[in-house]
DNA sequence: CTACGAATTCAAGTTCGCTTGAGGTCAAGG
DNA sequence: CCTTGACCTCAAGCGAACTTGAATTCGTAG
């Protein structure tokens, strides 16, 4: 089991650095012991990386993907709540499914602005169906009781 | 053709106001006129901004889907551009159905971390490859010429 | 042994996407 | 006519996710 410098870890993650010691300090990964001063990291880290990447690609947040490892100190992930990730990703990826079908298609409307095309509206609403919802992934919403 | 006040588009979008004027001073949307002081929306607004909701949902940045509109004083959204905005979002798209599985898999997953579990660690590579390429949507990454 | 380069810490700075607050305006209803 | 409430502007503030810089500590190659 080769132990990795910080250095080698960036740049296989493709990461600079800093991004780890800040993903470190907060808990998402973890060097296995030092040498002298150097943080020494288990292939394992790669993989950790990897998928925290992919849920920031995916939107959530950091402390949301934290959330997702069982791994040292933290609360394990309960089962509902990583069915219920999962049920949010799928909505998700239909969106963004309308949204490929909608850039696709107004490259090649001839209409003067995709406002006016009734495609492209279709699209949008098709995907803006329950949008709201999943939006406070990315931003709390006020409550609005107006 | 009904006008709509600052506060209606707001209702009906499920974004507070101040989330409006700040979008129309980022010239995302535009009031076609004003009553007094208050802004006046047209209906097409409510589909920008549902185009817009997606956007921000599928990782785009303002500035990135201010680009995608062809609208006012906007340079003109170009096809191979949109095309490859869409490449793009498909490559998400398989990344998103890896973390989906993933997720769903590692809730009734019995191993200890998911990180040992042979299956997950499947679905991270797959999902892995040619994931630098998208995050600098996310983030420019530096050139690293080292 | 010494110099070099790669790591280290810690505080402060940056960008993005909004929100908040203070202080002011205006149109419509009673 | 006057109040009320929704709107206005502008500047400042905020949280998330990093980055940068200065001052320091190492391990290794020459």
């Amino acid at each position: 089991m080769r132990l990795l410098d910080i250095g080698e870890v960036a740049e296989q993650a493709g990461l600079p650095p800093s991004t780890l010691r800040y993903y470190e300090e907060l808990g998402l990964i973890e060097a296995v012991g030092r040498r002298g001063l150097r943080r020494q990291f288990g292939p394992e880290t790669l993989l950790q990386l990897a998928f925290i990447a992919l849920g920031r690609t995916a939107g959530f947040s950091l402390g949301e993907i934290a959330g997702m490892f069982g791994g040292d100190g933290r609360p394990a992930p309960d089962r509902a709540e990583l069915h219920a990730r999962a049920d949010a990703l799928e909505q998700q990826i239909k969106r963004m499914k309308a949204l490929r079908d909608a850039l696709r298609h107004t490259a090649e409307c001839p209409a003067p602005s995709h406002l006016e095309c009734p495609t492209f509206q279709r699209l949008m609403k098709a995907a803006t169906k329950r949008n709201a919802l999943d939006r406070r992934r990315h931003k709390r919403r006020a409550a609005k009781t107006a």
